[in-house]
DNA sequence: CGAAAATCTTAATCTAGTTTATTTTTTAGC
DNA sequence: GCTAAAAAATAAACTAGATTAAGATTTTCG
């Protein structure tokens, strides 16, 4: 229980709620914990939540047919992560989403949401600038995937999360650059 | 002015209006024609406006320090297309937006677009949509392209936007694919 | 604590895609 | 329609990053 408080005062640093708005959040967000690897969101399955994390770290990504792991997103506390096609279409995931370091934070259903956005235009105004940002984001990470070398994302990643550089493992940071953890180590040897 | 006109009946598919609303959006969008390669939005300068197209084609590009053009997005008829980043945070646009045939369309601000979202929050809504299937495209051509060859990108390419494959040069499809063109000419070679 | 699993490193070899250069074809705009 | 400019095709040499394999180190968890 102690996470929906953790998770309500964190979420209200950008988003100014009212007592009774802010109940009416508290009352849709489910707490939840896991272990290292433990699972949120499998594929063929539908992803019904999105989740807040408050603590420790989590991923999302993909395994492709040669049996290749791509990470599409880190989830630090103060992050949301889910599978966002499954989350808004209802359709089974592709993606896994599980714990990369034993995490907590909280749940919101894609219907809990939804009603949110009616009875709290604040709530969907938070998201919809939430969702903004994480275009910006998202498409610089194709520029920087198709302008920069595997070297200057390694570095521009470093700057970009220094709080995970020492926190998750080195192949992990391979598979979020798009490169093999081999030619990761072999940047690295090189300084 | 009759792009206005065009643009609205567009809009209105996905966006169910009553007259008085219908007329605060109208009041707030300005027509725009390009001829090819005509500017909208510049490296260094703001990028005020998003821009909804009628006709022809748009792209939203950038030229990295070697020179090299990497295209984020080609918008046809019924898409909107700027540069996000410069467009929510004011700062200076690292991105060209141009006319890759003669467009035509409609111009909304920013200060207009937060004004019609205080005043119509369905028209907030279906921006917060948008904006979420934006997201959704914009991860899964992450994952493209760390998971799939340039074969497989440019025949998924192919199937997505068969549109464009006779409307555009081949090259502005390589600069969207991340590949040259003379790799794009040596995969179309065989077959 | 200690064994098993996961991760990291190094190095040789390989390949998808780049670079550079030349020729041919298409297109735009007068 | 004509012509200059842009685009497309072809080909050879080259490179960033992948693959494979083996050994060294660290982490996990019973």
């Amino acid at each position: 229980m102690d996470q929906i408080i953790q998770a309500i005062v964190q979420l209200r640093k950008h988003l100014l709620l009212d007592n009774h708005e802010c109940t009416l959040l508290e009352e849709k967000l489910r707490p939840f914990q896991l272990d290292r690897k433990g699972i949120l969101i499998q594929p063929g399955q539908q992803a019904r939540d999105v989740a807040f994390i408050t603590a420790g770290c989590m991923q999302a990504y993909s395994i492709d047919e040669q049996g290749t792991t791509h990470i599409l997103q880190f989830a630090p506390p103060e992050w949301w992560i889910t599978d966002m096609h499954s989350f808004i279409s209802k359709q089974p995931a592709h993606l896994l989403v599980d714990a990369l370091l034993p995490s907590a934070g909280v749940l919101l259903s894609r219907e809990d949401q939804l009603d949110l956005f009616d009875r709290v235009p604040k709530i969907e105004r938070h998201f919809r600038i939430l969702t903004e940002n994480a275009l910006v984001g998202s498409r610089q990470r194709i520029l920087d995937g198709m302008s920069l070398t595997a070297r200057d994302r390694y570095d521009k990643f470093c700057r970009t999360y220094p709080s995970l550089i020492n926190a998750i493992p080195q192949k992990r940071i391979a598979q979020f650059l798009g490169i093999t953890p081999e030619f990761l180590s072999k940047i690295r040897a090189q300084f």
